[in-house]
RNA sequence: CGGGGCGUAGCGCAGUCUGGUUAGCGCGCCACGUUCGGGACGUGGAGGCCGGUGGUUCGAAUCCACUCGCCCCGACCA
């Protein structure tokens, strides 16, 4: 590929909206383009890229026995009625009437419809496991789209459907799932993480996401150096350790003048934050909810939402407080009545707690559960955090951040169920399918990789997803001998199956060096006056400092060997 | 949906508060010349419905109303 051809320019800034780096760099590097929010066209060396993240998605859903197919991306919404996740998707569905005013969805994804389609040709058990899978666009109307290519509205995704006879089954197709995802990130050169995640309302018993680790990822994810234990700070579990037991005292009220929170307690009164009690209101599908949770912990929103079963969490604003009892900054389950109260079950390790008195500028002294409230729920809606326990083996947790490439669910047979996604096992007996779903998304996937490998110049790509191999750099193109060295050099490039970008651009050396920087392509390859006195081209990584001299007849099996190299790995 | 910000040339911005010739600047683009191993320089050019609609006014990029779009924070994101 000739530069001066190449559609889609390097800019030297980001337009103003653009703000993760992996956004920016893209659109300098002329490899997407914004159309909407949250709606991208793929310029050719972006397309480029993604098709090769493709490639290597596909070889390793075939190679684990799934079969590729289509899907349609207009459903009928009935599907989705029937399935119960019309209401549970809610406006991310885009819905729209055709000409017969007769409702259609835009697909955020295939469930219901392979289901469906699994349904109608399904029979016996001797056609299973089935695990089929489509490489589609989906749409969903994001409350927010983010950070680029992130989180975007209209994206590619990668999705396996798993259909099994039993649960071993489905732990089989699980496994293999993982190990191909695992197969996958190595091969794109960007090794994720598997963490246990929140499966959300709807999903089966297991789920795990697969983490690119950045700096800027969205997600905080708990990791146990010791054990290996790693998970979604969403999902992960805690110990608690109990603070040492003491005699029961009677309740006590005290002054707090101003003083509305835990650390600010704990501080007034010099003591742990473990040994005070926080209280937060909820509002659940429209329903006052407390949360009772040790001071020195803070409410994880997902556990709760998941234990109260409900479809919309929220923290109450001071008007749903209003006739309920609560005082803002001096919430307690003490006295409180007509509210549902969900406790964590770290009040119960400690005593003697320091607890809101519903009243402003007071607090209660030695408050002990269940001697002077009640509580309906008790269960674990802790948020692990750096320097909490692993439950496993009680090593200190250490956190860090990432970006979701990958998710994988157990579903089970809710959909199956409700599709009829039945067959007749050994006995003749009708049974549903057990399920899975394995998702990566492809376009998350790309702008993750360049999230996590940049530098203050421009894209480091991988060797095996960028768009190019090389970036073929001759420097004073008007010199005649650079000319036709470099024409040779492509040439020969080219001849062999390299893929090289020659940058045929009279430009000055500053010019294409920084555009060979913000493009990332792995391989330099320049050629100029200097290097043919010896006969020669430079060539350099990317990701590299230095640079060698290799003889102008070499330079190509030099290059091939980069590449052999890496694709080792 | 709540809060905040922004729409002027392909990109980055000034001009708007305080209305008044032909709407500017840098980068990029085109032509010619001199340079050039880490974003050189000269000369000459092309490029604008100042997001849209309606109003106020002798006169609107500028004031008012409505509207569309984009970004950020939050809510949300099976």
């Amino acid at each position: 590929m000739r530069f001066s051809k190449l559609f889609g320019k390097t800019l030297r800034q980001a337009p103003a909206e653009a703000d993760s780096i992996s956004h920016q760099l893209l659109v300098r590097a002329g490899m997407v383009d914004q159309i909407a929010t949250g709606v991208y066209s793929y310029l050719p060396s972006g397309w480029r890229t993604l098709r090769k993240i493709e490639r290597i998605v596909r070889q390793e859903m075939d190679r684990a026995g799934g079969q590729e197919l289509s899907m349609p991306s207009l459903q009928p919404v009935e599907l989705w009625d029937l399935s119960g996740r019309h209401e549970a998707f809610g406006k991310t569905l885009f819905t729209f009437k055709d000409r017969k005013e007769h409702t259609l969805v835009l697909g955020p994804t295939h469930e219901e419809v392979v289901t469906e389609l699994v349904h109608r040709h399904l029979q016996s058990y001797k056609e299973l496991p089935l695990l089929l899978y489509q490489i589609q666009n989906k749409f969903r109307d994001e409350p927010r789209p983010r950070g680029g290519l992130l989180r975007v509205r209209e994206f590619i995704m990668k999705d396996l459907y798993s259909f099994d006879a039993d649960l071993a089954g489905l732990d089989r197709s699980y496994k293999k799932m993982i190990e191909a995802y695992n197969n996958i990130y190595r091969r794109c050169g960007l090794p994720a993480v598997m963490v246990e995640a929140d499966s959300g309302a709807i999903g089966g018993k297991d789920s795990h996401e697969f983490m690119l680790i950045a700096e800027t990822g969205e997600d905080e994810i708990i990791r146990c150096h010791n054990c290996g234990y790693t998970a979604n700070a969403e999902k992960a579990e805690v110990r608690k350790t109990p603070s040492a037991a003491e005699e029961p005292l009677p309740i006590q009220e005290i002054s707090t003048p101003g003083v509305t929170s835990i650390a600010d307690l704990a501080r007034l009164l010099n003591m742990p934050e473990s040994k005070t009690l926080k209280a937060v209101m909820y509002m659940a599908d429209g329903n006052h909810v407390l949360s009772v949770i040790r001071g020195d912990m803070d409410v994880n929103e997902v556990k709760l939402k998941n234990m109260l079963k409900c479809a919309d969490l929220r923290m109450a604003t001071d008007e749903d407080l209003k006739g309920t009892g609560i005082v803002a900054g001096y919430a307690s389950p003490v006295g409180l009545k007509g509210v549902k109260v969900v406790a964590d079950e770290s009040i119960m390790m400690g005593n003697n707690f320091v607890a809101g008195a519903n009243r402003r500028d007071t607090h209660l002294k030695n408050v002990n559960y269940p001697r002077d409230f009640q509580i309906d729920i008790m269960g674990d809606i802790a948020r692990a955090k750096a320097g909490h326990e692993c439950p496993r083996c009680g090593h200190v947790f250490l956190t860090s951040r990432g970006i979701e490439v990958g998710h994988v669910f157990k579903l089970g047979t809710f959909l199956s169920e409700k599709l009829g996604a039945y067959f007749l096992d050994e006995n003749g007996e009708q049974r549903p399918c057990i399920m899975g779903c394995y998702g990566i998304g492809l376009g998350r996937l790309l702008a993750a990789a360049v999230e996590q490998n940049h530098d203050e110049k421009g894209i480091i790509w991988p060797l095996p997803i960028a768009p190019h191999q090389v970036y073929l750099c001759p420097l004073f193109l008007d010199n005649t001998e650079v000319a036709s060295e470099v024409e040779r050099v492509y040439n020969e490039m080219v001849k062999q199956g390299i893929e090289v970008l020659y940058d045929d651009r009279v430009e000055s050396a500053g010019i294409k060096f920084n555009d060979a920087d913000l493009l990332g392509l792995p391989i330099r390859v320049t050629v100029s006056p200097r290097t043919l006195k010896s006969k020669s081209a430079e060539f350099k990584l990317r990701a590299k400092g230095e640079s060698e001299l290799v003889p102008l007849g070499e330079i190509a099996n030099r290059v091939k060997q980069e590449i052999a190299a890496a694709a080792d790995t």
